[in-house]
DNA sequence: CACGTATTCCTACTATTGTGGGAAAACTTA
DNA sequence: TAAGTTTTCCCACAATAGTAGGAATACGTG
């Protein structure tokens, strides 16, 4: 699996989780609706701003972000 | 403290320790020596490719890193 | 000091991240 | 079905990640 992938896994299925639609969690980090689904679909990748800039909206830490996006690549 | 900088006194301190010159970190890692030097004075931030890609030959987990990244933020 | 090596600085360029907004499509629920 | 909400797709664009290589500077050791 690609690792862009992975992450938009990861990322929705916490966003889902948390309760918060792509437009939420995008207010909450500043990133606009449509990059946010970009990045849940594997399109675009994160910078490590950008990792730490959704982290806390999603209430997990950006290292654990990253250890779950390892997890699906295993 | 910034993000970037953060980074890069990470990439920094776990290369001296495996020993690595930026050149070589670059060669493992097919990022250009002046990519890595640029990310270790914190005047570039990587994406999550290049993560993935520095992390394997400093020994560490991408993971690994973003939890020092954190801590130093702290 | 002098030499070799490692790193930084410089310029120019390409690729990708991220913005901005609207319209189409999909999904919910009444 | 119909309306409201959410997500995806589309466009153009701005900002920054990353390439490429050479020159200047700093660093280490004989």
């Amino acid at each position: 699996m690609d690792l862009a992938v992975a992450f938009g896994k990861v990322i929705r299925e916490l966003r889902l989780a948390a309760g918060l639609t792509q437009e939420q969690l995008g207010l909450e980090s500043d990133l606009r609706r449509t990059f946010v689904s970009l990045l849940e679909l594997g399109q675009q990748q994160p910078s490590l701003t950008t990792l730490f800039k959704i982290a806390p909206p999603l209430g997990v830490s950006p290292s654990e972000i990253v250890t779950l996006v390892e997890q699906l690549l295993d």
